[in-house]
DNA sequence: TCGATTCGGATTGTATACAATGTTGTGTCG
DNA sequence: CGACACAACATTGTATACAATCCGAATCGA
């Protein structure tokens, strides 16, 4: 009835909150993660903003130089490249697994998370269409029931929205929610082949719609980003 | 004696040389690694072993109960099957990009791991055996040059060094050394199609030299498992 | 005797202080 | 005028001190 918050370890929730930061592109790459300033924006000490960073650097989205401080991470073109390798290798097998093991409760779940996708792009609100359609992808990946995988996942396409931001040249945001739709139909008639192909072609789109050859970098302000 | 080592970060030292220790079975899972005893041991403060604690926590090789200390990590049944199925998605697949890409110096380079395998498990070594069992399929990872793969496969053989020391039963150590012979073969001839089919067999073996049924822990002491 | 309760010790969680390192601006020398 | 050297500053790295939490044992009561 009460405690609203179940009292989440301090590190992570602020880890959680950079990590969606950085996923809805509020964050850029290459910006500066001072600890002793999110240690005031967030009123903590740098003991926790420290742990924070050492989490986030561990799932490589933040790079952290030694004596020199934190960075929102830069993936090279090779890293880009690798990621999506990596995600060709993970996600077409899932998303067979998850058609083969997809319940109606899992259906409305996805249904939802597509409307919700919509109506982000409809409001205008491109962050969090991007983060929502990163979403979709690991909710796939929840349905098909291995953790171990599924982490995974989670940390490639938190990875992919680094990549997105330095690499993406603008070429149709319609392609991502229709392969959505796409898959969804797929998952609906419990067609495990078509999931997998589809699964295979939506991430050879993604990773043809980036332009891997030179970056396009744009630093943010940090408080500003966070509102805070 | 005389201290030659150029500085690696305190914690990541301290880090590898625990993922050491249990990899080798030297830690066993369910070992309490208290932070006090842990720093006496390295003449460091409790910072930095909470750092090193923190990253292997992230690997999944400790757990990290709140307020109650760090413990070895003691995988479930169902993780085991989960790590065994990432690999087999993970590493067959490498295994083939790594012998379509494979130099003279690489195949030296298994050979001398290979050979230090024979070493140990002739010296009686079974945990160091393991040990370099383990780097065998982390050389083919990082022939097949796909860093994030690799770093994936790193964290699942680790884990797979938990799950044999809960759940091996079968006690023939050499189907180990012999697959990993005809794998060395496969490559030496470039043979792809053939090392992608003998890594999944491999795995597959592995998988069924376990009895995923009931585990069989025994905790260790920490100063003596790290010869400290 | 058995159970619940409370007090004590031990361990972890967090904040702060200090040391080490890297950066930047300034001044001098060539 | 430019380049190097040095010094002051800012930021991170580490240690320590204190607070919060948990576990266990002893005590009290039924």
């Amino acid at each position: 009835m009460n405690d609203p918050l179940p009292a989440a370890p301090m590190p992570d929730t602020i880890a959680n909150d950079l990590a969606l930061a950085i996923h809805e592109h509020r964050l850029m790459p290459g910006t500066k993660l001072s600890e002793e300033e999110l240690g005031e924006i967030y009123g903590v000490s740098r003991t926790i903003i420290r742990a924070a960073l050492q989490r986030l650097a561990h799932d490589r989205l933040v790079e952290l130089k030694r004596n020199r401080g934190a960075y929102v991470a830069q993936p090279t073109v090779r890293e880009a490249r690798e990621v999506f390798e990596a995600r060709a290798l993970l996600e077409p097998r899932t998303a067979r697994s998850a058609a083969e093991r997809i319940t109606e409760d899992d259906l409305a779940a996805l249904q939802r998370h597509i409307d919700e996708e919509h109506a982000a792009i409809d409001d205008g609100e491109a962050g969090r269409a991007l983060f929502l359609s990163g979403q979709f992808h690991l909710e796939i990946a929840r349905i098909a029931d291995q953790a171990t995988i599924t982490d995974f996942i989670t940390q490639l396409v938190a990875r992919s929205s680094l990549i997105i931001a330095l690499y993406w040249h603008r070429r149709g945001a319609l392609c991502e929610s229709h392969a959505h739709h796409a898959l969804m139909r797929a998952f609906a008639e419990r067609d495990s082949d078509l999931a997998e192909e589809l699964m295979k072609n939506h991430l050879l789109d993604l990773l043809s719609s980036l332009d891997l050859r030179n970056r396009t970098s744009a630093p943010a302000s940090l408080r500003e980003a966070l509102g805070a």
